[in-house]
Formats: structure tokens, sequence, C-alpha cells
DNA sequence: GTCTATACTACGATAGAC
DNA sequence: GTCTATCGTAGTATAGAC
């Protein structure tokens, strides 16, 4: 379909450009149409970046949704760590996979200069993911200082992000040239294992407060 | 200085809409000077593109060096783990701070599709400081499993750089509009909090290595 | 719906005045 | 060193054929 192409493919131009750097008719011309259908179906280059914004929301609602799991929130903390390690397990393979590549530099663009296409990925499955989170921190360290689980919610998504948002010195540092399955699964174990001792450390904190 | 106002503005023109993407008319009329003064003393756009990664290598490391410690290794656990803890004490105040504003999004693109630029940065002082980290993450662990500290080292950093790379996402979080002074402090314990449990954990794991 | 043709603006590079 | 002027190319938008 045309109009799938052209998103993919705006994505991958306007994650590397920006929306004023992108080109329509290069666009245009990789998915193999004219530059005046971007007009006709999306009214121009701006309507052609929303739309493209709503296609990665869209796409990560239906590759993340099942691991969030919009169903009732565990009521013990050992539930809810079990939810959470699911979470960052699924996210983290996304991360070091290559179907989020494209997406990645795009929402990256967006989180340090956003626009109106940041509230149309937050507002899918990328909120309720991290305010998900969010409860599950408080329930697994039996907290209710939502504050205190909101800076560990960052702190745990960083583990996760930092694979493709800083992927080229995690390259340097690994000594390879992709992130294969080994690496995936080196890094899976990591982020499970330290999550375990910062929901640790957490639970332990509780204990000396008054 | 012209030159100076010409790095400064080519940083930030060229993080938001890259090399392609970003117009030297911009950037030098930005600069108050004409376009060919960039001819004139870089050769041409990919001149400019090259000196603007080796003028935010050669910022980060004047004024991330303390920190890093190019001394002598600490030779006791309890050392290295001070230095761990001041290096990304300092790595935070840095990414949550507005300075780095600019670097972020040049470097974050050079991350995902890496060029020369890349190298000139990385060959710098990140480079320096990711195997820094390393070494200090076995010299606190107690471990010589070089694979194991890599893998930690990464997801410590990508603790703090989330709070750059994910900007807009952990201010819908912390449910502000600015990372504050208090922000940042409460960032800088939590993360300071989790490297300790972090660190711990693989004491505590060595312990039950045959 | 998809294309071509066209109007207008902006791009990078370069030559040459000063 | 810094400027203006200019060339050829490429950008978006739009109108209109089919």
């Amino acid at each position: 379909m045309v109009q799938q192409r052209l998103l993919d493919i705006a994505i991958r131009e306007f994650g590397l450009k920006g929306i004023e750097g992108a080109s329509t008719r290069a666009i245009a011309a990789a998915a193999e149409t004219a530059m005046s259908s971007i007009t006709y179906h999306y009214g121009g280059k701006e309507g052609l970046y929303l739309a493209a914004a709503d296609h990665i929301a869209r796409q990560m609602g239906e590759q993340m949704a099942p691991a969030v799991g919009a169903a009732e929130l565990p009521d013990t903390p050992e539930g809810a760590r079990m939810v959470i390690h699911r979470i960052l397990d699924v996210f983290a393979a996304k991360m070091a996979g290559d179907d989020t590549a494209n997406w990645s530099l795009f929402i990256v663009r967006e989180q340090m200069n956003p626009t109106e296409a940041f509230e149309r990925i937050y507002g899918g499955l990328m909120g309720q993911m991290m305010e998900r989170l969010v409860e599950l921190v408080c329930i697994a360290t039996g907290r209710r200082d939502a504050n205190t689980a909101r800076v560990t919610t960052i702190t745990l998504i960083g583990q996760v992000i930092v694979i493709r948002a800083s992927r080229a010195s995690c390259l340097k540092l690994l000594q390879r040239d992709t992130i294969d399955a080994d690496a995936t699964a080196a890094l899976q174990a990591r982020i499970s294992s330290n999550t375990d001792a910062i929901l640790d450390r957490l639970i332990a904190e509780r204990q000396d407060l008054p």
C-alpha cells in the first residue's frame, strides 16, 4: 500500500533530518509515488509528520500492549515485580532489535524538542507504560511515596533505552558491531538483576523510614 | 569571536536537522556573518560538521575531565566506588543542565547513525569515561569478568542519559516543566542509591561463583 | 486517486571586490 | 578575512490532466 510505504519512509527521513530538513520529494520518490500524493493524503509536510507520529504510536501499541497489560494491577509485591520484569524484558528486546531503529531518532528528537507529535506518541502506549511502571514500583516496594517511584521508573527505563540512544557507544564498549541475540540476552539479564537490586534496596530503605 | 558563534550555532542546527537538513545559510545568518565565511574557515558544510564534533569533544573534555580523573586508578573497592559515584554525579548534573541541550541531539544522532564525527567525539572524553567506568566497576566489585563490567557500565550510564534522551517523558512523569535543582538532586540521589544496590548485588553474585 | 507541469523560494559552492 | 553577486540545483505548494 502506498500510504504504508509513505509512512515508513517518512518516519526514517523525519527521524534523520527533522521536519524541516527532510524532503517530501525524497520521501515520495523512495515510496515510488508522486510528491503531490503527500499533499493529497496528508495535506502537506506537516500533516505527514503528524501521521508518522500516529503511525509510531499505533505500531508501538500493537507490539508492546501485551507486555504492558491493560488489565488490572497485581496486588502483591511479587506479582508487581514480575510484571516489571516482563515489561523491561520486552522493551529491551525491542530496543535491541532492528525494527525500532527508525522510530528511535524520531522519538528522541521529539523528547528533546517536543511538538504536537510527542503528545500523540506519549498519549499512546508510551505514556501508559511509564505510568503503569510507576504504579508497579509502588506496589512492588510497598511504598506510597509516588515521587520516589517516579524517579526510580525513570532510571529503570534509562537502563533500557540506552541500548538504542547510545547504540554506537554500546557497540564500542562491547567490542561488537551488532547487538546480536547473545548481547541482547546479556543486557536483559543484567537489567533484570539490576532491577531486583534496585527494588530490594527501596524495600530496605523503607524499613528505615520513621 | 565569529568562529565560536559559528560552531555553537552549527551544533544546534546540525543536532536538530542533521548534516543534510541543516542550512549553512541559516547557520551563518544566526552567527551574523556571511555564508561564505563557512567555506573560508571550514571548507564547506562537511568541514563545519566535523569541526562542530571536535568542538563538542573539546568542551566535554574541559568540563568532565576533572570528574573522570586521568590519574591512576584507585586500588580499593571503596575507592573505586567513590570515583564511580563522582563520575555519575557530575554526568547527571550535566545531563540535567541546560548547557548540554545542544550537544545532545548531535551526539544521539551520531550514536544511531555514526559517521566520522562520532569517532572524534568518542575518541575524546566520552570514550575515556566509559572505559574508565568499566575498570572502576571491575575494581569496585572485585571481578575480573570484564564483560559483566561492560554490560553493567552500559546500564549505569543509561540511568543518567535518560535525563536528556527522554527529557519530555521525564518531565511528564515528574509532572514538571523543567528539571530544576530539586529534581536534579532527587535524580542524583536515586542514581547513587541504585548504583550502590547494583554494585552490592554484583559483589554478592560473585560469592556464588564456583 | 495519481500523475505532470509550473511558480516561487531556498539551498551550497564559488568567484571576485575590498 | 569578510563581504556581495551569481550559478545551478532542489525544495514545497498548487493547479489541472486523466
